[in-house]
DNA sequence: AAATCAAATTGTATCAAATACAATATATAA
DNA sequence: TTATATATTGTATTTGATACAATTTGATTT
């Protein structure tokens, strides 16, 4: 009974994106794996497999907790990967079953991006453990179809905010500069900005908001800091 | 062993869009269920579950073929539903069951949009068969989350047209009238469009060519007809 | 056949936003 | 104290958005 179907895992990725002030990161897990008698290291994507009776959401939300020791961050889910070649390497499967202990075949993934400050995000049990952020115009090979997962993550970032370009304070600091946010469209649309007329141009948005305070230390003008008023953000929809 | 993981079922559901001049239409298929010794009817969306060994785009595919009859019609994937909850409805519960000929506790869903013009679309297997169009906006309670996963189709929709509007001339007719252009945006994005000032802006896209041929029958001055041009398209961006 | 209707299409004027780029301001470093 | 590197402000120009009046043209009505 019921032999047309797959014996099919599920599980969640999760893309996590921070940006570094210069450009857009990802946090990836270490891998160690084995293939044909010799050890090997690799990275992957924070995930897991569904627990029994688990929503989907949870799911994502508990690797990211685990991951990062970070609660309350927005995830959300864009796509879901199936495809029977994703468990094409060798050495996925291998890596699969070991840590399943169970015989592998098929395993669809449901993915989610979720937008972090890079600085709030490396607590202790980040320093020297498993975890690192890595630039993704300069990724390796990845584990699966990752690489894959975090191209349509991306891309997927970018059409969000056409339509609503708050979400990219998430990747801000709480207070920002002007060229720090100049720079986060630079490299989210990949286009070049005149700084003059990008300043003008958001420091007269209702929400951005400018504070007191200026950068310190750098060899040149101070930038002043501003931050994001959400409130004042959606008034300006309807 | 391996029980800690639900035993999962996973199905394709399609989202088929189309305009029908006026507003935005999905097709949807008549379902015959029972519940408590009654027959009751209802409709959900075309969806199947995956065959083993399937590709999920290739369910999609296969399922909108059986259902319309029309091949290379672009699909897209973008998003899983896979709460516990789509289940929570006695009704589709046992409906699935009768339908699998097997216990089902769990059922995620891949979900797929495609874009068709409504009148090429209604084949012989159409006709008086199970399937119907249905304007979105005056849409009955449907099976399982369908009326959600309708909802995020449209904003997938929505966002989609926001990056890249040469998505929306899959609705159209081949050849079209600036007018139904517009009420296609008015619609798609819920606004109300000067007429005048949209046919300036739009017959001056290098994309939107205009035909010798005009509009016949009409209590009015007859419009002329315009086509799409991809690649006339495509030298815009890039 | 002439007048009428309704929507298509064209014109024109105004206002707002995007772009280019010069000029000024101000932290630190030399 | 001057030099350097950005931040920030100014100004002029071009382009696009918006409002709305005017004209055109099939079909229908008189």
């Amino acid at each position: 009974m019921d032999n047309s179907l797959a014996k099919i895992h599920l599980s969640v990725d999760c893309t996590v994106l921070g940006f570094n002030g210069n450009r857009l990161e990802v946090l990836l897990i270490r891998r160690t794996g084995e293939e044909g008698g010799k050890e090997f290291h690799d990275m992957k994507l924070p995930g897991s497999l569904i627990l029994d009776q688990e929503e989907l959401d949870d799911a994502a939300r508990r690797v990211l907790t685990e991951l990062t020791g970070l609660k309350n961050i927005p995830l959300q889910q864009f796509r879901a990967f199936g495809s029977m070649s994703r468990t094409k390497d060798p050495k996925d499967v291998h890596w699969l079953e070991r840590a399943q202990q169970a015989h592998v075949t098929r395993i669809v993934t449901v993915a989610y991006v979720a937008l972090v400050k890079i600085g709030r995000t490396i607590t202790r049990d980040l320093e020297g453990s498993e975890a690192l952020w890595v630039p993704v115009d300069a990724l390796p090979q990845l584990a699966f179809d990752h690489n894959e997962i975090i191209a349509a993550a991306l891309d997927h970032l970018r059409n969000g905010a056409v339509t609503d370009p708050s979400v990219l304070y998430a990747l801000l600091p709480r207070k920002f500069t002007v060229t720090q946010l100049r720079t986060l469209y630079e490299v989210v649309f990949g286009v070049k900005l005149d700084a003059a007329n990008f300043y003008k141009k958001m420091t007269q948005m209702p929400y951005v908001v400018a504070l007191e305070e200026r950068e310190k230390g750098v060899a040149h003008r101070a930038a002043r800091y501003f931050r994001f008023d959400k409130n004042a953000y959606n008034k300006t929809r309807l």
